[in-house]
DNA sequence: AATTTAGTTGAACGTTCGTTGAAATTCAAC
DNA sequence: GTTGAATTTCAACGAACGTTCAACTAAATT
């Protein structure tokens, strides 16, 4: 019924994919390599995966359709190594600015939600309102791979995950009475709240009548972090599992 | 470079479409047309539009593929319609929800934040979770596209956004001092949590180790509005613009 | 200089894509 | 029961899809 010859069945990548860091090291194939990631990533932020044929993106970067396959294997593999590509650039920093904010406020009391925050947000907004255009193309995709009940569960958990658990374990110690679970989908709420943010799709452009510009990442940050800071401490404030479950009895009503 | 033949471009739905109202009231026809839009929903909800071909979804609600492009003239059609069926049921309740907390409120004072936002995603919670599971694939669906540069600033916006309308002009009267853009950007985290719970990507299943169910939506309900609105209230405090201005100085430097 | 290897090229593979035309069937009105 | 329109069927169109093959060039190794 579905279709199947989309990821590779057959041999997929073959047997003569480039040693991941011996070869590849010369101009020639590097530069090819990037020239079809920074093609891929920008068509595929703008109609996802199944949007952007092979040709698409080869065609953009100005090479030989063949070598996608012969540098990525297949068309799967090309996702997957634009999300890599940028992914561990992004998570150093965020874990180096989690430990920066915990290690400010080490002993002497637990550290403010807004700075554990923004340690986890300021490297992704920075770099997608002040880097080279490429990252806004890379959380553009981010947005869509992360609302797609195919790919979200699996490559967002793949590639960020370690770097959240951290970012949870942080916010832990910043409201050290929460309820787990009020942990976990107070972090889901801020995901859902950043990701639509890099979407940019104009929406709240359109809505707001031009007084909000999707593009305009520095106000959405200033904003995003007091409103997810106010929410984790609304959901996690002390004694507040108890008075919850009056209102899931009611609920279920 | 990229493709273009998906979208009609030449005679997009001919001129035998069916007249909306008056043909079609008869059995045989309609019934053709719900089951390929069950269909529809169900698979554009799961590999999203580019993913899902039109004998994929003609193929899942046993019919000839003709029948899609007789109907609903092309794909992208197809795709509307989707997205009309349930759009007038879900926005007649909330604005019905809406109203009722309005005039619960009258005169007397301003409504309570939580009222108003309950009103506005207890009907989609509601029937994702006790509807039937077709609005389950649409609320993901909803979910995909509202994260889409491509089709989440259009869709999104035509079927939602008079009913967006109406809900930030109660937050507005619950929150009077509030600045305009602080309204809209606060709509804006809401709108993004909402739909990644839609989503149901399983990632917060793996990440909180089993103790967070992405299915379990009532969880979800009772904390998303304490959430939001401790978000709104942070944001739309009284005299909050003014303290805004250092914190923007200091971002920007 | 000869040989191996990595990288690139152009063409082609079989399949699936969205859409359409014309014939066949079913239904409603008379 | 005949007529005319609405709906369904079957087959096909050309284009685009992901991937692969063998030939070829350029670089590295001997």
């Amino acid at each position: 019924m579905q279709k199947k010859g989309t990821t590779g069945r057959k041999g997929a990548g073959r047997d003569r994919l480039p040693r991941a860091g011996t070869a590849g090291t010369g101009s020639r194939s590097q530069a090819t390599r990037e020239r079809i990631l920074d093609a891929a990533e920008r068509l595929f932020a703008q109609r996802g995966f199944y949007g952007i044929s092979v040709r698409d993106i080869t065609g953009a970067a100005e090479v030989d359709v063949a070598l996608a396959s012969y540098h990525f294997g297949n068309k799967q593999g090309l996702l997957e190594a634009v999300f890599m590509r940028r992914a561990e650039d992004l998570n150093t920093e965020r874990i180096a600015r989690l430990d920066a904010v915990l290690a400010a406020a080490r002993g002497r009391r637990p550290p403010k939600i807004e700075d554990v925050i923004d340690a986890f947000t300021h490297p992704l907004l920075d770099r997608s309102s002040r880097g080279s255009p490429g990252w806004k193309s890379y959380f553009a995709l981010i947005a869509e791979v992360n609302n797609s009940p195919e790919f979200g569960g699996v490559l967002m958990s793949r590639f960020f995950d370690p770097v959240v658990e951290k970012f949870i374990d942080a916010i832990r110690r910043a409201l050290p009475d929460c309820e787990e679970r009020d942990l976990y989908w107070a972090y889901h709420f801020l995901s859902g709240a950043l990701t639509l943010t890099f979407a940019e799709t104009g929406r709240i452009d359109k809505l707001s009548g031009g007084a909000c510009r999707s593009s305009d990442l520095d106000s959405v940050h200033e904003r995003l972090v007091p409103y997810c800071a106010a929410g984790f401490r609304a959901l996690c404030a002390t004694k507040r599992a108890a008075s919850r479950q009056a209102g899931t009895r009611k609920a279920r009503k």
